[in-house]
DNA sequence: GCGTGATTACTCGGATACAAGATGTCCGAGTTTGAGCGG
DNA sequence: CCGCTCAAACTCGGACATCTTGTATCCGAGTAATCACGC
């Protein structure tokens, strides 16, 4: 039970694109700052892009850039678009609906605080408020 | 990401001990209940030993019981002799400390909260509220 | 100069390899209960 | 009836097998900008 180094590299490319929410930015450049390898940076931002979190241009100068129309990104849209939507903790008592569980309620209860906070975290207000701070 | 079965089993065999707190009740039972072998449920209930939440008993008529001293087990202690103590989230920025990281920040504030929901989740009081529930 | 094709610098996506962790099984060892047996 | 022994029922723990998932690499294909060349 950990958020994966998949989410841990979308978050802060996220950060660092918004704080230049104009340029393309290459994967190889995204790569360096965070010492990944440009090939699997590539995949995770695939995911980014067909969750519309980003866009990317192919051919040369091409990279990626912050979608326009999404001012108020979430730190928990980018984790949903990496990690999925699926609840944390799924019942598995044998013929048992998960609906009835009651563990199973209380579980996704205190799942769902987490993600209220997660929410409530703009990636461009984050950027823009602690950009010194950015790498 | 996600909670795993072990932490299902647990939960679950904690509720149904919980409503029996005197009783001896032996892995074979146990295991029945939610279908899992016993010996993979043995190494589940060890860990809950190891942690202080129950106690066991070897030799014929043996079997797990809850620990009397421990009257406001929460859920969170039972996930957390499961999945250990750890933080969901790392930095992996190289040549960062993590603890300079500010959305290590973020993400541990929201851990934080899920934790928080947890904590106030008591078996003891669960069980005895849904007994009638809980297979 | 001006199109046209080649080159270059990229991203995209599938296939594959590798490692780690979750899940589960098997078995030998130790422990307690209880039954059986002999005195 | 008492005490001893032995078998049965049980947990404990390590070793092992398997499966899934995360992590990462490689390479061929597609695409866009730029450069070179010929007219």
């Amino acid at each position: 039970m950990k958020y994966s180094k998949a989410t841990n590299y979308a978050l802060h490319t996220m950060m660092f694109l918004a704080t230049a929410p104009d340029k393309q930015i290459g994967v190889q450049q995204l790569a360096d700052k965070q010492g990944v390898s440009p090939t699997y940076l590539s995949k995770i931002l695939t995911k980014l892009v067909k969750s519309g979190l980003i866009e990317s241009s192919s051919g040369a100068n091409g990279g990626y850039r912050m979608k326009r129309s999404n001012e108020d990104v979430s730190f928990l849209d980018v984790i949903h678009a990496i990690e999925g939507t699926a609840s944390l903790f799924n019942c598995s008592l044998h013929g048992n609906q998960s609906s009835e569980c009651l563990i199973q309620k209380e579980m996704v209860e205190a799942e769902r605080k987490m993600e209220e906070h997660l929410r409530n975290q703009k990636i461009q207000a984050f950027a823009a408020s602690h950009a010194a701070h950015i790498k």
